[in-house]
DNA sequence: CTGTTAGCGCGTTCAT
DNA sequence: ATGAACGCGCTAACAG
């Protein structure tokens, strides 16, 4: 017997009540006599009722979806911030749709497109987009947030203090006594890498420490690998580095001890971002609480969807130096 | 100029056609002249048309999205298997809607429901269940997938020999000369745990070598740690550990070398999945194809979907050893 | 090739 | 407290 789905009419009948209680008992309003309730209730469990959620987005437009569109991420980044906003939106009732673009700002915009209909508010992430190219993207009518890009001022973002995080990571690496500093940078596209080399310089002309080596890296192991190989084969002398993230961190560090370099007592390192293979490797960095931003920006997200809630204060979430054996005499 | 946005008979209107015609148009019907098409697609454009997705769902009765059930997952396995699955079902059209549950079968029950109706298929990972138990959760009527869990003999299953996998992982540190070994299970209650500490067991009955102390880890660092410190205690000797997965293997390193032993000469390691972190850490273990594996499940669903298509076989991906640091004398 | 129209399943007035 | 009826926006069957 595997018959179509049974609809609200086929309960309605078989609780012998119109449509309309039923949706009523469904919905949990309150003018509906208990007894007509139960009989609802039990009609709902013989026919294993389950509504129809396109008819109920349709008629009531609202989807109970969040979308969400994420550049190419990789690895623990992701995986934080999806769980950060799955979170707070299941705890809301609300599921997430999602959609990993990838840099092309074409396809954000279809990425944004698809989803237009099928959810209730957007949370997007697009570090390499400007703010006007989000503004654009961005459909007017609907609820939406940025994560971890340049904020905008026509809507909620859930930022991180890039600058303050690079400079006070530098300042350790002074304060540590290293004054050669060179600093790995990020893709010259993206926001946040512009932002930690615009720090990293500006800690550097606060202390009036030497003018620093600076290179550009693309976020990836091989980016920073390669940076500190041609630093080297070139010649070039230096004490500390400031990677744009982790990843370049790491590269970094292999490519150091591969030129016999010992790390933290010729070169002191520290990378961005804080995710487990730098706690593992002992490496200093700046933690980003990336399920935390996640989950503010959905749970601000929902605030606006349920209750057209404006404002577009950017929301400052705290970063905190993590110190390990990479800028430190002893092993972690 | 905030005003609602515009349906089909807006869009007929304009391009002075009927709406039947503009659905045409919109879905790539043949019978449609070329000059009907033009004005209905300049319409389109300039009314910044978008079709809505539940009115076309609700009359189409389907939603062009895949839900997809994971449990509470971490890191790269999870970011991995998404991204396998993210590729596969754009490229064919299809949107993911994603449910991160917990171990519950309760919770994982409510996470199928609130997807019935919204979603074409049903892609489900859920290795803490028995088989039965999700055969009974899933819809009947609803195409579905399983991914790296038990098999059903209704639904096609995407999964890996684990037997064979944790087979070969002990074999081969019984190869390099060690035959005192020990096993960090997972957790009793997961399907892959449970099968790799049978194709440990059964290595190690094939080779006739003594009988081996085996652990109940929780597939965590942590619990490898633990394991590894408890034998320490109680004096146990061992030369060769293969651990459930990769992080307990890499509790199990720490604990191993805070208790001054080297790796691999003392006590040779092998871990199983083949997480970034291996790679850094050196750590030996079994690659298990994450990616390709979530792709080929929404391959095959999408197919059901579109095709209506049965099939029960399970698709077993192949697994390969990766020989590192923790099993060799020479550093990786 | 094109237009008219009847549902798709549900929420929600408006009467009663 | 309950029921009848309309409309949400779209697809597809049917007529022309």
């Amino acid at each position: 017997m595997k018959s179509r789905p049974a609809t609200i009419r086929d309960v309605a009948r078989r609780a012998k009540v119109s449509v309309a209680s039923v949706s009523r008992a469904l919905n949990g309003h309150k003018n509906v006599r208990d007894d007509t309730r139960d009989r609802v209730l039990q009609a709902i469990d013989d026919l294993h009722y389950v509504p129809n959620a396109a008819a109920r987005s349709l008629s009531s437009s609202q989807t109970r979806t969040l979308g969400v569109v994420l550049p190419d991420l990789h690895g623990e980044f992701f995986s934080e911030l999806i769980r950060g906003m799955d979170k707070a939106a299941s705890e809301r009732g609300y599921l997430l749709l999602l959609s990993t673009m990838h840099a092309d700002p074409q396809l954000a915009g279809q990425a944004i497109a698809v989803m237009r209909g099928r959810v209730d508010g957007l949370a997007v992430m697009a570090p390499q987009l400007s703010r006007d190219a989000i503004d654009r993207l961005m459909p007017e009518e609907m609820p939406g947030v940025q994560v971890i890009c340049q904020p905008s001022k026509k809507r909620p973002s859930f930022i991180i203090d890039n600058r303050e995080g690079a400079a006070s990571a530098t300042r350790h690496l002074l304060a540590i006594g290293r004054r050669r500093l060179a600093h790995i940078a990020g893709p010259e596209g993206n926001f946040d890498a512009r932002e930690r080399r615009q720090g990293f310089l500006s800690a550097i002309a606060a202390a009036g420490a030497p003018a620093p080596l600076v290179g550009a890296g693309d976020f990836g192991e091989d980016g920073g690998a390669r940076i500190v190989r041609d630093w080297l084969a070139r010649g070039e002398r230096f004490d500390g580095v400031m990677a744009a993230n982790d990843m370049t961190a790491i590269g970094a560090l292999e490519a150091l001890r591969a030129h016999g370099l010992r790390v933290p007592e010729d070169v002191a390192l520290i990378g961005f971002d804080d995710i487990p293979l730098a706690r593992h490797l002992g490496l200093s960095t700046v933690r980003v609480p990336v399920a935390d931003i996640g989950a503010a920006a959905v749970e601000r997200l929902v605030a606006m969807v349920t209750s057209q809630e404006a404002g577009a204060t950017p929301e400052v979430q705290p970063l905190e130096l993590v110190l390990r054996a990479t800028t430190q005499g002893r092993p972690h």
